[in-house]
DNA sequence: CACCCGCTATGACAGCGGTCATAGTAGCCG
DNA sequence: CGGCTACTATGACCGCTGTCATAGCGGGTG
């Protein structure tokens, strides 16, 4: 939470991330980026000389990194490893966060992908590598848990698919309704996957 | 899916919601706006005098509307009607669009989102009654399919939220896994809600 | 005919965007 | 000291955007 501080090149991407994921890509500036990372403006050009798609690129990874290190927190603070645990907690990062700081923000990957998936290949590419690390995180942690092989990976996507949709939903109604509805319904079905051999 | 030939009042919002659902609201400009239905530039200021977010809105709107028709149309096409022959009829649309098309646009309504919940209210809110009638249209046909009424709401909001999440990671990954990825692990979900009473 | 009204046509304006060019600083190395 | 490298600092450029102002058309109506 913090804004750490690490070398102004992480807290330019940081930034970048923070900044998409409220306005869009396309209303976040190169100069917005460095004045909210109290970066100098000048060294935008010196540390992304690939430009904004370089810098919008690699905020997208780390959001990617991000969400795969959230998944093992989750994972390793559940009492008892259930999918729908799982699910509950990361749905509730979101709903924590609406309810202390309001409807702001959104998913800076989603944001990526409605921006720049049809005009710069490299984001769309940035964008869909994210997902992926994402979703492997999940379907690890689903295997782990004991739900087949074959299903973890579809799972976990339909999580992610849901947990996105409900992002945009309760942003839009200024209201966590959609985040508590998707929680309290895939539950059962995310414990049903769970090949019981104890 | 002709451009139908009605006033070109229609034809702007029309062809503003196929442009926003590409490129994003920022990057959609007014005169391309023009261009793409046709119009008279000088027509954007006459019909809209609200600008660019009361063209944003109508065009919202008017997803929204296709939204409900869609779902109207669906249901009455399916031979049996089950909760999960329509979701499947409504990720259908999605990759047969893919198939047809490739993976250039996406849903108008999650772009605005994104786009513009934080900064234009007006926008935030047409987003929302557009969920909002799409979600009521959905629910209604669970509720007729025999969905008891108190589980057709939040199941109508998972369905959309998958099928949004879906849309977003079958345009990243430009391959529309995720999209069958949810249909198939969503419904037995969806069809074990209906009471049977038969 | 005059008059008005819906619609169209352009040009201008002010602002902001990303990017380039150029010059400056600070520190380390030899 | 000179020189090199990493980083910072600005200012300018050009293209584009949404919006406004103004004027023109065309056809109904009285």
């Amino acid at each position: 939470m913090p804004a750490s501080e690490r070398g102004p090149r992480e807290r330019m991407v940081f930034s970048a991330a923070q900044l998409i994921r409220r306005e869009g890509v396309g209303a976040t500036g190169m100069r917005e980026v460095a004045a909210h990372a109290r970066a100098p403006r000048g060294s935008l050009q010196h540390y992304f000389p690939g430009g904004k798609e370089q810098l919008v690129n690699e905020a997208v990874e780390w959001a990617g990194r991000y969400a795969r290190g959230r998944v093992a927190r989750f994972v390793a603070a559940l009492p008892e490893p259930t999918p729908s645990g799982l699910f509950a907690a990361m749905v509730r990062q979101w709903t924590d966060e609406y309810a202390a700081e309001g409807f702001a923000g959104g998913c800076p990957v989603a944001a990526a992908t409605v921006d720049c998936a049809e005009s710069a290949a490299s984001t769309r590419e940035a964008v869909s590598a994210a997902f992926t690390t994402w979703t492997g995180a999940v379907a690890e942690a689903l295997t782990e848990m004991g739900v087949p092989g074959e299903r973890s990976g579809p799972l976990a996507t339909v999580m992610i698919s849901a947990l996105e949709g409900a992002i945009l939903i309760a942003r839009a109604e200024r209201d966590v309704r959609a985040l508590t509805a998707v929680t309290e319904e895939l539950g059962p079905l995310l414990d049903a996957a769970v090949s019981r051999r104890s």
